[in-house]
DNA sequence: TTGCAGGGGTCAA
DNA sequence: TTGACCCCTGCA
């Protein structure tokens, strides 16, 4: 069937879509947005998505997603994978100069997925001043207390509990998963939202400054895991996450001295404008695999 | 083998 | 503006 653009069919356990451009699991899973997807030998990835295990695979403009129905492609993956957008549009206007040129040419993959708010919401908390690795054994550990097992290829996999379910748990239980002095960071923000006193439904509808205010009243989310929450997950485009890696990127190659926060999100602002997030993950995902500005 | 620095920030003083 | 913060890894 032709599904917005894509042609799409159904085949025993899984869906395949053909003529899909601007795309690589391994830039998408592994450019920073996401602590979820566990990459297989044959450089496939496998993820729980809204309470569904999927194995995503990709070669010459043929995407595979396993354990997915057409009905699932509509409803969940179209979406999270971000396909209704033209990211050949976006390489065009962000080829700005030759630093772009070149952080484009080495991510072309990447995709910023359409993450649920919450999930990305506690992630992010528990990824200040923390690693990778860490990250994501502390997101799996809680998954795996908390929420529903889903089984898949004779695996257990788990989805994300919501915030009730991490509010129960109580500070005790969610510091058996290993995150530290980000916990009680964690039990009092599903407090929050279970409570309603930050309505995260409520932040696509607010413009982007109001958005990253309303995030900041969480304990453990500054600007930067604000920001990193609207990008990764869809809500906004004209932010620009600055952590460490960014800023190192953008005083290497941009600033050629020491630059400030403001500084660099003031650049962003006017030089990449609405595509800033975009411009962020591209820049990103280069300056880490590449360890620019680590001498 | 043991010890120590430091990591995709944020909070509190 | 600056140090502390959990926990783990890498590297003397």
């Amino acid at each position: 069937m032709d599904y917005k653009g894509y042609k799409v069919k159904e085949e025993k356990d899984r869906v395949i879509v053909e003529n899909v451009q601007d795309f690589d699991p391994v830039h998408i899973f592994e450019c920073g947005q996401c602590f979820r997807w566990v990459r297989q030998p044959d450089n496939s990835f496998t993820g729980v998505v809204r309470g569904k295990v999927a194995n995503i695979s990709y070669q010459n403009g043929t995407l595979v997603i396993k354990n997915s129905s057409l009905k699932d492609f509509q409803d969940i993956w179209f979406e999270y994978l971000d396909l209704g957008r033209d990211y050949g549009k976006i390489k065009a206007l962000l080829d700005k100069d030759e630093h772009m040129k070149k952080a484009m040419e080495y991510g072309y993959g990447i995709r910023i997925l359409k993450q649920d708010l919450w999930e990305v919401l506690i992630s992010f908390i528990i990824s200040a001043n923390n690693r990778i690795p860490m990250i994501m054994k502390t997101v799996a550990a809680m998954s795996k207390l908390y929420g529903d097992e889903i089984q898949y290829d004779g695996m257990a996999y788990y989805s994300f509990p919501g915030a009730d379910k991490l509010f129960e748990a109580g500070i005790e239980e969610l510091e058996a998963c290993r995150g530290g002095f980000r916990c009680k960071y964690i039990l009092n923000t599903a407090r929050m939202v279970k409570n309603g006193e930050v309505r995260l439904e409520e932040l696509e509808g607010m413009d982007t400054g109001k958005a990253r205010e309303e995030l900041m009243k969480f304990p453990g989310v500054g600007p930067k895991v604000a920001d990193c929450v609207l990008l990764y997950s869809g809500t906004k485009q004209d932010v620009f996450p600055t952590d460490v890696w960014v800023k190192r990127v953008m005083e290497e190659l941009y600033f050629k001295r020491e630059a400030s926060f403001k500084e660099i999100q003031d650049f962003a602002s006017s030089y990449f404008g609405d595509l800033a997030g975009f411009a962020q993950q591209y820049l990103f995902y280069y300056a880490r695999e590449n360890r620019i500005g680590t001498k």
